[in-house]
DNA sequence: AGACTTATCTACTGAACGGTAGAAAACTTT
DNA sequence: AAAGTTTTCTACCGTTCAGTAGATAAGTCT
């Protein structure tokens, strides 16, 4: 195998690279000198390992979630739907105020986008959807166990986390402090549940 | 006066078709050939009559908050934070889920841009930033009125009622309906003020 | 060594972008 | 009617965009 002239540039860290000028621009506020010059290698030497902006936007972003983006699949696995919240608050305060990580990647890239990116939109708006509804069947599980009261709603309570979320990225995206949103993920906490 | 050529359209209904298509296509997404071809003038009449297209956002934006906006100063002068805030909730879900209305313009252009659009990012959080000044200020009131805890911090507030906005907006701009949204500022009121 | 395969480079598309020049048209004023 | 002012139009500007052609370099295979 590995025939050929030998790539001199690893993958996985041009994909990492690629992931935080999405991070820091958008999809589309990203060109592709942008990227190419992050990234260190030339536009043909992008195209021909990763595709095209879309499939490289589509690989950044599975990096993100096995990433970055991983406190959310670990606070579902806590063994309480209190804890698993508080969990994937309090790290989505750290992960959206991190100046190394600016912004929320799915929120970042969902809005405010033109015509040509209008399948990238959709796929942004498909994986928060899966992320609620995650919640939503750790949510049902909870109150099979008796873990949350019997007469709450599922959806409705991954919903309401999901705008919390939501609502501290674009906060995050504004400069808010991170002090600030603890106090917001504080005050959520603190009538949780919100039945 | 009135010397000249007359001007052959009306400003502020051309005002208002631009306004349409920024809401839907976000800032940097609509390009001067969308607004041009909406507001039925051409690109010199644009030019003319509003200056360039960073002006002529700024212009739509003043028209979303005195028309499709105007709810929120309404909703501050209830006379409990309660009303207020159930007013600002309430028909905030109607307008972001209008579909007349696509999307909130605040968040929707407030995100995901290229470096051309970092002033109009500025102007977009700044106003954001100032709603949720107006209602830490009216919260402030109302701690004095006795019509809040004590022991509330407006602040905090103002921010958790700012982030249940976005966050609406944000699963508005995913496609969520109405009803849910409306689930959504119940699930928000029941617990409110939650302290 | 020589054939084959793949990566890398410079240089370039065509299209879309925001914005404008310059002439003609439509009005008021004198 | 002529001068002055402003709008409107077609046609264009330079720049940037995502994406590519074609030659060359660097490896592995037989």
């Amino acid at each position: 195998m590995a025939l050929g002239r030998p790539r001199e540039f690893d993958t996985d860290t041009a994909l990492d690279l690629a992931l935080h000028v999405f991070w820091r621009k958008g999809y589309e506020g990203a060109s592709m000198t942008d990227l190419t010059e992050a990234m260190g290698i030339t536009k043909p030497s992008l195209y021909a390992a990763f595709g095209n902006k879309e499939d490289l936007f589509r690989k950044a972003l599975d990096r993100y979630v096995d990433g970055p983006g991983g406190y959310f699949r670990t606070g579902l696995e806590k063994p309480t739907a209190r804890e698993a919240v508080q969990h994937i608050l309090y790290e989505s305060v750290e992960a959206v105020t991190d100046p190394k990580n600016p912004g929320c990647l799915a929120v970042q890239g969902a809005l405010c986008c033109g015509d040509a990116a209008e399948t990238i939109k959709q796929e942004l708006t498909a994986r928060r959807s899966k992320s609620e509804d995650d919640l939503r069947i750790r949510f049902t599980r909870a109150i099979a166990e008796g873990d949350l009261p019997a007469d709450a709603d599922a959806g409705d309570l991954a919903r309401y986390v999901s705008a919390i979320l939501q609502g501290m990225a674009v906060q995050a995206a504004g400069g808010a402090p991170r002090e600030q949103l603890r106090k917001l993920a504080d005050m959520a906490m603190r009538s949780w549940p919100p039945i």
